[in-house]
DNA sequence: TATTTAACCTACTAAAACAGTCGGCTAATA
DNA sequence: TATTAGCCGACTGTTTTAGTAGGTTAAATA
């Protein structure tokens, strides 16, 4: 079992697509300038993240990424899944032959863990999400961040173009 | 976060030792012998455990390792801790400065996670273990074929060899 | 129609962790 | 004195992580 910057990642990357929902796709270079994440592998991550149709995509100008399904219908559990990092602690992925065939020790132990994470991970939403508190206060952050880049890029400084910026 | 075999090794061999509790020493060969572990990789762990003081060593022939508490006393999260095989999700290590020092739109989730599985882990102690059916039945299962092995290299074959033997 | 945008795809890589192995040393016992 | 079994450090093949680089394709816009 591992949780790395990956399955971190990809919770990130989706929480962001459901935030900016309703505004139509979103671009990863928006996402990787939002939440810190290299484009190359946000690519990468999308890639899996569609095979798995969570995301869909929009090619061309303008185009990007929107979630498949409503944000209720989409839990933290499947988007780990999705890019192959298991939620699963047992060594023998659950089938109990941990030992030369036969189950180990504290194969029970590992299946009681799994499930518990499991179960913890696949009752948040990205609707959840979305309603906390502390993560609209970091997107709010994060939104007034890309917006102020977005101004110092393009020069522009009346209160007017930043309204258009948006 | 990750649970590898690391951990799960960590745990068994603890789990060996508290199901051949008051018999003396226990060596890591018979561990090793009866958990399918390599006594090389094993000696690692027990350095890690006994610098954690969660184990005993006793040194010279008839020697071994012993449990340093009682089994209520030591539960799963710690022995897991002690092989450096952090139970904590968060990328920060739970500070917070996730995103270029300010928290990530995941931060709390990941606490959340954390907390959860900590507790989950904090909460089962090795007695726990000890008295569970499943667990019994594997080590009766392990005992019976480390006695066998025992006979076989010994050559020995009267039942009461094999009541010697044990 | 040419250009730009942004998804899509493959291959490569440095660094770390994992899961060991190997060889030798030291303390205690028989 | 020989054996047992803990102790210790160094080394190693493999896998995963967390990217980078360099290209191709589809769609929109000038």
């Amino acid at each position: 079992m591992r949780l790395t910057t990956k399955g971190r990642y990809a919770v990130t990357a989706m929480l962001d697509l459901a935030l900016h929902a309703g505004k139509g796709p979103i671009s990863l270079a928006d996402i990787s300038e939002r939440q810190g994440i290299s484009l190359s592998y946000l690519e990468q991550l999308f890639a899996k993240l569609r095979r798995n149709e969570l995301v869909r995509s929009v090619r061309g100008p303008g185009g990007g990424y929107q979630l498949s399904r409503d944000q209720v219908h989409i839990n933290v559990a499947e988007v780990i899944d999705a890019v192959n990092e298991s939620v699963d602690a047992t060594g023998c992925h659950g089938s109990g032959d941990c030992q030369s065939g036969q189950t180990c020790l504290t194969h029970h132990l590992w299946c009681d863990l799994s499930e518990q994470i499991h179960a913890f991970l696949s009752s948040i939403t990205l609707l959840d999400l979305v309603q906390r508190k502390d993560v609209q206060q970091v997107a709010k952050r994060q939104d007034r961040r890309y917006v102020d880049q977005l101004i110092m890029s393009t020069g522009e400084k009346t209160p007017a173009d930043r309204k258009a910026a948006v």
